[in-house]
DNA sequence: CGGTAAATTGACTGCTCTCAATTTACGTGG
DNA sequence: CCACGTAAATTGAGAGCAGTCAATTTACCG
């Protein structure tokens, strides 16, 4: 199996001012001090990622988690037969690698790879297990993290694996809709990544699609980004 | 709708003895010491329950957690229709109702039912909460039970909602091996909870449970009981 | 014993999978 | 710039699993 290089097309961004950083409210460290974060700002970069870009790949030793500000990612594992499967999608304020910080195994889970565009904060494992040792009262934080997989996780199966196969593509693209930065157009994922992600054949998914294109459900705006046309708009 | 009465078929086993419960270190306090507890445990109470028995139920205002010690609880939520769709089954060492320790929202999420006979601690959510304000030097035993929470979730998407609903329906035996008390035989929950479960008709799934007990894939135990008969054994 | 709900089974339909051929897209090297 | 190779997407044809509708049997309870 040929591996990539981890972080393809990774530009940095400097140090991100995380005061007044958009997500703040909704996300890692919202309830924290500025000074409590003092410490831990110094070592958080901010990047972008270009879609397909990876960020942890499973079973790899961590070092770092990821705090995603905009754009989609890809949550997924692999099974017996080296098939992939997309856990769940995750969006703006979700931080990637949580499974990492309690110390038991010291790699990552699963695979967390974009699947558009990205600004996302690299935090070293090291400072996130510090500022939490220093500052216990905040766990609430932490939780919140938590709690945004695990809702993303149960979004996973009741929009993604529940009715019928039109049904849950079409679920797929509102949630991608949700996660884009204008609420509209997204990049449309492969389908191998869809098939991934809604458990169904590339063909049958290659097939709704199509059909999806011609009925004008689903409608071009530029190279590979498309949005929904809702039936209000028709 | 009617609504049955909440706990029903619940008997009182006194306050429980923490200090030598048997999933303490894979559970909720494992890492507290007993002077930290010991204002939680007098507030605590064991219960056990029969199949069928409802903990909480999605919208009503939360006042207790459930720690799971035995049995299984299928863990469901209702859609427009009003159908259940369970989002994932819970065994010994989930805690039920943890959405309701975060402060926003003053219900339950989700609604818990056993799917067999349970031991469960009720714990006053209350004093869930004032523990983790004077000891969040301990979050760390709060987020492991998130992160239990998150594996479930997960498994029920690769087990319950991939593949074949043949293979769906032997993993889910083998899950409720997994959580019964010997480890092999379990009660055989209702075919609409099955459906809830794997995402299927009853009529599918009574089709091809009938085919497992013809086949002897399934063996019955007992009034209710039942067990899987792996190829080695025969 | 009767009434309701659940499970079982049959017949039929249809969505999705499988297999396969073709077309398109894209990167590489001449 | 074009030729080529590879991978992905598209489309067709056929098979099979699961959904739907419906009738019957079984289970359970008052």
């Amino acid at each position: 199996m040929s591996r990539k290089s981890i972080c393809t097309n990774r530009k940095w961004r400097g140090r991100p001012d995380c005061t007044h950083c958009v997500v703040r409210k909704s996300v890692l460290f919202a309830d924290l001090d500025v000074k409590d974060l003092s410490s831990l700002l110094s070592s958080v970069d901010n990047f972008q990622y270009e879609p397909g870009s990876i960020l942890c790949r499973q079973g790899d030793p961590a070092t770092s988690l990821y705090s995603l500000r905009k754009g989609v990612v890809k949550f997924e594992t692999f099974d017996d037969n080296g098939e992939a499967e997309i856990l769940r999608l995750l969006g703006p304020g979700a931080v990637i690698g949580l499974e990492t910080t309690l110390g038991e195994g010291r790699s990552y889970h699963c695979t967390a790879t974009a699947l558009s565009g990205l600004d996302a904060c690299r935090i070293p494992l090291v400072a996130f297990k510090r500022l939490m040792k220093e500052h216990p009262e905040h766990y609430k934080v932490i939780v919140i993290l938590w709690k945004h997989h695990l809702e993303a996780a149960d979004e996973s199966l009741l929009k993604f694996r529940r009715g019928e196969l039109r049904e849950r593509l079409l679920n797929t693209m509102t949630v991608l809709s949700r996660f884009s930065d204008d609420g509209h157009s997204f990049h449309l994922p492969s389908g191998k990544d869809l098939s991934a992600l809604v458990g169904a054949t590339t063909v049958a998914i290659s097939r709704i699609m199509a059909d999806f294109k011609r009925q004008g459900v689903l409608h071009q705006v530029d190279d590979n980004r498309y949005c929904l046309v809702t039936k209000e708009e028709l």
